[in-house]
DNA sequence: ACATTGACTCAACGAGCGTAGAGCGAAAGA
DNA sequence: TCTTTCGCTCTACGCTCGTTGAGTCAATGT
């Protein structure tokens, strides 16, 4: 059959990843505290055990799961610019995030008021998104006008990818987007790079 | 001394209504799991077997506790009429929320991305809120922006209330609202009752 | 061929949890 | 005053959890 022979350190990745993908997804769904280690690895096909062999504790491995994609990245480098403006940028992030969320943010996002290490992973994600934000507003109150952007985000995708409302399942990401917009625009204030 | 002795019935509404407070408390601040019957009986000095009888089990306790104010309620009544806008309606319980939220919304909304009762409970308050403001926007895709701006305030809250992110601590209510104004118009739409 | 490494499992621990039942002692009723 | 009620505590059960250390056995290095 199928079943080739894999070398040693082969197959210790392949272990190691299986078991780091049952962790972020079971930890996505249900949050840090009823993820059991256990449940974790029967997951994974493996001993409770050789999880804590692998990374040690239940914080390790949760915080291996939360290597979260930063979102709101700097661009795809020097594209054409048919993407400058930064409310379009968001409303992008949001369509993709809307659509295939990475487990890693699901999972932190999904622990972050209850467990104290993933309100800290969030609140220094948010920050450094903030920090970004203030940047390119530049007005009067330009960051707590980009830290209300970012709850009104957070809003967004728990309401979408976490509490998961009747009202906005099965909704297209561009009519979302198409309806935040001129909201996203009176935060940023007037003028916008 | 001020020691009275209390006749029994009202002893016990009190060390009841002692060990409510107590449960709110600590579910608003560190979530279901995290808040155990052992802490909060210590909390309401109190054995943690008297939990038990009283509320029945940790669940039933938990629901007590998340008796919400439903917020945004329909008004004072019969009142001069100067509340009748939508969004200043928003606005306002949102001015209130921030400043002295109820610690049995707080407990509901600390738990309901990791706990199903907590979750199931925040989908009903905020299913009946979407309803009533989709009744007041009747315009095109009136649910749709109604549950949208549901999840801007739950975002704002979540930011303040629970992640309490460093840039909006200290912000007055009156600061935040009039930033958030015209966001919340632009989805409520062009006209509004 | 033999020794060694290392991926992986087994069995068990101590702790903390929600919960149950018996019991105590003061207030309430006769 | 005697009996009953009942607010409340004590003790302990059974369970699940994270975590550990010893052990197994096939792949590896010589």
């Amino acid at each position: 059959m199928g079943e080739k022979v894999l070398p040693r350190a082969e197959r210790r990745r392949r272990t190691e990843g299986r078991i780091l993908g049952a962790a972020r997804a079971l930890f996505a769904e249900v949050g840090y505290e009823r993820a059991t280690i256990r449940a974790i690895a029967r997951s994974a096909e493996v001993d409770p055990a050789l999880v804590m062999q692998y990374f040690g504790s239940k914080q390790e491995l949760f915080q291996q799961s939360v290597r979260v994609v930063t979102a709101l990245e700097p661009g795809t480098g020097a594209d054409g610019g048919a993407e400058d403006d930064l409310v379009e940028r968001l409303l992008g992030t949001l369509g993709v995030k809307l659509g295939e969320m990475p487990q890693g943010s699901l999972a932190m996002m999904r622990s972050m008021l209850t467990h104290p290490e993933a309100a800290a992973s969030a609140r220094q994600v948010l920050g450094a998104q903030i920090d970004r934000l203030t940047e390119s507003i530049h007005g009067e109150d330009a960051r707590l006008r980009a830290a209300l952007i970012m709850t009104v985000m957070v809003g967004v995708t728990v309401g979408n990818q976490l509490l998961e409302l009747d009202e906005l399942r099965g909704v297209p990401p561009e009519e979302i987007a198409r309806l935040l917009r001129p909201s996203l625009r009176a935060l940023t204030g007037p003028d916008v790079s």
